[in-house]
Formats: structure tokens, sequence, C-alpha cells
DNA sequence: ATGAAAGCGCTAACAG
DNA sequence: CTGTTAGCGCTTTCAT
């Protein structure tokens, strides 16, 4: 394992001069610069990152915060920010905090102790009060949620505005019982949702039913199981809204095993744009979220923030959904479009 | 930033006592130690680990060589991975290859400037002898691809064993005409399956027949490529072994927009066992891949390496696989079970 | 049981 | 344009 000494000596220089080849500074002759490149790679030299990240006080390594990988959304995010960063030479640590704010915090200590330059919370379980204090160490931006209070860059989707079409789109094809199904209450993700759904509601001057909301789908199960109970209802809902694919594509599989066509019986609107949605009988329509986009502006906003070293202005950036019509919400029965 | 020197300063002690209670070394008296504590606390201080890793030549970080993150096999291997890597205290950096000898060769010079402990290649691109050299710089395993030339820890699944039992399975239900699909030729992982595949024909007595051969096959629209091209062919085949559930849902999706019957026109096999298996109608016949238990297996076998320094012994560590039985295989005309 | 001092490998004043 | 020197923050001999 050589070092710059070496690379030094060998060149017959100072550290200095090899030190500025490295970082590529000007005022090297041309001469020197071409001595010290030969030493380097006589010696396969390589710079010592630790030693770099010391004296440079930067790691150029980044944290994304997820609940977990195996979720389509969030493994996409992680595939397109890490693309991302690579380009602009900056590494990716995935932290997994599986719903928990202990381990959340024990992550967010990476920040503390250097290990990184920045994180990315895709996802975030403590109270924005927990979280604020490490902004004193490190960068720390929100993506997919929104935090009123804190004063950091915010990266979004507009998901009022995909509650808002998704059900738009079914009370247009003429349904006006219809189910709202997600996964939690609390987040910020789906209560702007609901009220994207309300308001589509409220436009054709139909009333939010609380009876129709199921509010703990998140996998594929759940859809299965919600179908159950919503099928033993009196006077069941003749289309739902949920907040996740495979959420619908649990519905839809339950469905059919029980008899039900959909869209015929039951219209299911879906939500993300997976792959599963175009591989089920009937396709799923759904919410196609432009998750990519969102990734890549997340590295930009965080590069910035590292190089600018300010960590507390409030800063926002918004994208749209778009809605991805199928077949699982357009009956041929009526055949109104 | 508080460092070492301020709390010994605090404290009134040395920093050599100040890191031997930070590293837990014995011969510190009780009293100096809570000492030592207590300042810690009033500074919230936390050891800079540039610097630790710096002096200990060691970053605690282990990076994961996967071709990309949005395919299920690989984005379990990671969730598990960094379940067990942070468990040990373990950073786990991703790194996509995308499928590129070039990006491939650029990580592992994490290796070289020593950012990180150790690699897991979960796939990899480039000759074996290209990648041999990085072994000086630190430890690499092999995981779910075998190389037999290299000195070095294998972890991986009976793959020929896989593709066995999953061709035996389409055998035993009187298939004699049976169409091999699969993405790639080189992979190990690929030949070993083709192995299993005609090793189950031989005993059934059957040819192995190259023109039901296909061997690009790697997503849901291969898959319904290969339906395609396979319903023209004179004599087609009653049953298929296809290496990846995807791309067996694209087929079966496919087939049944051309109005054949799963199981009882075409017999479709799976491989991964992903939750679409249980989604489609027919439900997919797959086989089972421990990839958690693998994944763990590789961070205990990395872990010993980096802490024992030897990089350079065979070790391998395989892993059976699990054929299971849905509905895409089971012909209810026939009714042979 | 505790401390003084050297050094991991690198970069950036500062001087020339 | 080039070199000398002083650390970045930590751990570890080696004394005491």
């Amino acid at each position: 394992m050589s070092t710059i000494e070496d690379v030094a000596r060998l060149a017959g220089l100072s550290r200095t001069t090899v030190s500025r080849v490295i970082n590529n500074h000007p005022y090297v002759s041309a001469g020197k610069k071409k001595l010290v490149q030969e030493a380097m790679d006589i010696l396969g030299y390589v710079p010592n990152s630790s030693a770099r990240s010391l004296r440079n006080q930067k790691t150029d390594i980044i944290a994304v915060f997820i609940p977990r990988v195996m979720n389509p959304f969030f493994s996409q995010f992680i595939e397109s920010f890490e693309n991302a960063a690579s380009g602009q030479n900056y590494q990716l640590i995935v932290c997994q905090t599986q719903y928990s704010q202990e381990k959340e915090l024990t992550y967010l200590n990476l920040l503390k102790t250097r290990q990184i330059d920045g994180v990315v919370m895709v996802s975030f379980e403590n109270d924005w009060d927990v979280i604020e204090p490490f902004l004193e160490y490190g960068p720390i931006i929100l993506c997919n949620e929104v935090v009123e209070k804190a004063q950091v860059p915010m990266i979004f989707l507009d998901q009022q505005y995909g509650g808002y079409i998704a059900t738009k789109h079914l009370t247009s094809q003429g349904h006006s019982k219809i189910a709202y199904c997600c996964g939690g209450y609390r987040s910020s993700v789906s209560m702007a949702r609901e009220r994207g759904f309300r308001q589509a509601l409220t436009e054709a001057g139909v009333q939010f039913e609380e009876r129709y909301a199921f509010r703990n789908a998140f996998h594929v199960e759940d859809g299965k199981r919600v179908f159950r109970e919503l099928k033993e209802m009196t006077c069941p809902p003749t289309a739902i809204f949920t907040g996740g694919d495979e959420v619908a594509a649990g519905m839809i599989s339950e469905a059919k095993k029980f008899g039900w066509n959909v869209p015929d019986d039951l219209a299911v609107i879906g939500f993300d744009n997976q792959e599963i949605t175009e591989l089920l009988d009937p396709m799923i329509t759904t919410v196609y979220q432009p998750v990519e986009e969102m990734a890549h502006k997340a590295l930009e906003v965080m590069v910035q923030r590292i190089q600018s070293k300010r960590n507390y202005s409030l800063e926002k950036h918004e994208f749209p959904m778009k809605l991805v019509i199928r077949e699982s919400t357009i009956s041929k029965k009526l055949a109104n479009v």
C-alpha cells in the first residue's frame, strides 16, 4: 500500500506537489506533473480515502433512509438515486429503518460521527423535533414526505392531486359508492391523498362514507382481506380507491376467486404503476409517480447543500402524478367511454 | 463538534484515558471512567469515524455489487444483507454495475482507496483474472455465482438441483415436449440450471431439443415475446421451464390473451417464488430460492474474512432450492394430480 | 492505572 | 512554480 510520501520520493518531489497533481491544482509545471504521474503509475498509487475524509471533513457518502428495500417504490428510489449519485462520485449507504424510531435514530448518528455527508429521508419515523437537532451535523432533506415546520429541502409528489385524479376518474365512470383504502393514518402522504379523494367526491356531489374507509392496507394480503370484508357489506361499494398496486392486485385476485367481475361488479384503481398492473387480468388502472425524477432532484439538491453547507433553509420541489388508465376501472358493460 | 481532546480537558485527564473508555479497555479505574463519561455526555461527544478509519485501517463498510436494485432477487438480497449487517454495526454501500464491466471496475476501486472493508459480488461482469488482483486490498466474496478458479469464499444455491426439480416436476406430469427459457448463456447460474434441466429430461428418456431453447429472456416483455414465437411453431411444446417468475408471468399473460389455457395447453414453471406467483390466475408453480439465508451467510463469512485478514482461501457454502407447486403446471384436464 | 508522544495519509497555509 | 510545516482526530506503544 503506497502512500503519497512514496510517490513524492520516487518522483523526487515534495508531497505537496504530488497532492497538487492529484487534485488538479493549477501552478504545477507540465514536467513535474508528468514525473508525478509516472511515479503514481509505477506504484499503482491511489489516495487513501479515510485520510482525505479526515482532512477534508467530508466522505462523499450519502445515506438514504427507507423503511425497507423490498417495496417497489423504495427500491425504485434507491435504484434511481444510486445511478445519479455514482455519476457525481457519491456513494450511497442504505439505511432500512424497519419502521422503527430507534433504528432511525441509530442511523442518524452516522451524521454525528461524520461517516456520511448528508441524509435523504424517504421515510421517517420520529417526530421532526427529534430529527431536527441532527441538522447541526449535516444536511437532511425530506423526500416524498412533507413536514410543515421543517426548514429543510422537501422533494415531493402532489399526493392530493394523485388522489384527486384517481377518484375523479372513478366518479366520471358513473360511480358514487366509492370505497377508500390506504395504509396508515398518520403520514402526510396518506392524508394528502385522502384530501384529494374527498375533493373529487365533493365535486361529484357525493358524500364521504366512513364505513367505506379502510386505513390499514399495505400489502397483497391486506387487499384480499379488505375485499372479503367489503363483499359482506349490505350495499357494498361499486368502486374502490387503493393506496397501492399490490393492494389492488390482492383485491382483484380475491374478487375473481369469489366470482366477482372486475370492473363490472367492482372497479379497482391502484397506485404506483408497478409492473404487476400490466400482468393481471384485468390490467390495473393506476397512478404513475415520477420516482426517478424525484430521486434525481433529491441528489441534485443534496449535493448543493453539502457544498454550500447551508443546512437550515426551506426549499420545495413538487412533482405531478399521472393517471394511467387500463382495464380495472373501465366497464365494458356500461360502455361509457 | 467536540473532539477527544475537549473531553479529556473537561474531564481533567489525558486523551489516552478517554480513548480507553471509548473502546472499553481494561485498566481504567471506575472513578475516572465515570468522569470521562460525564464529560462525553455534557459535550455530546461522538468519535469521528474518519479519524478512526484512518487510524484503524478499517471503515466498517461493506459494498454489495449487483447489476440493479429493481429486480426482486437482488433487492431481496440487499434487504436481507442490510438487516444482518446493521446488526453487526456494518454499513452497506450499494453498487449497481448496470451490467457494465467498466462500472464494476470503478466500484472495485473503493477497495483500493480503502473506502470499504470488503466486497460481496452478487453479480459480476469482468473475468476473474481482472478482479483477482483487487484481493490484495481486501476480501472479496462471491455470492450466487461460482467461479472455479477463484480462491475466495463462494456462497451459492444449488442451481442444477433447482433446474432439475422443476423439470422433473414437468416430466412427471407427463410432458415430453418441454421448452427451455433462460436469461443469457454465460453465467454459471444459467449453465447449472440447464444441466439440471437436461438431467431431468434424460432421466425421463426425452431428448433435449435446441429449437425449444430460448436463451435471452430476462423480463416480462421477453416472456410475452417468447410465447408469441412459440405459438407459431409447428409442434409447439406443451410445457416450458423459465428462468424467472417475471418471464413466466409475461408468458402466461400473453398466452391467455391468445386464448391458450395454462396449464392445459401450456404448462409454465417460474423461478424465484416472487409475490406475483400468487396473484396471477393460474398461480405460478415456481422454485423457491433461500435468498435470506444466503445473504446472512454472506455477511457472516465476510465479517470473518475482514477480521482474519485472510483474503485468499476457498470456502464453499451451498444452499438447496425448493419446488413450490401451484396451478400453472397442474392440468385439471389430465387430473394426474 | 495513567500520560506523553508518535503517526495513520492527506491537504493547505505560508514562505520563498 | 515548489517545498516546509502544521495539523485533521484518533489509537497505541512506551514509559512511569
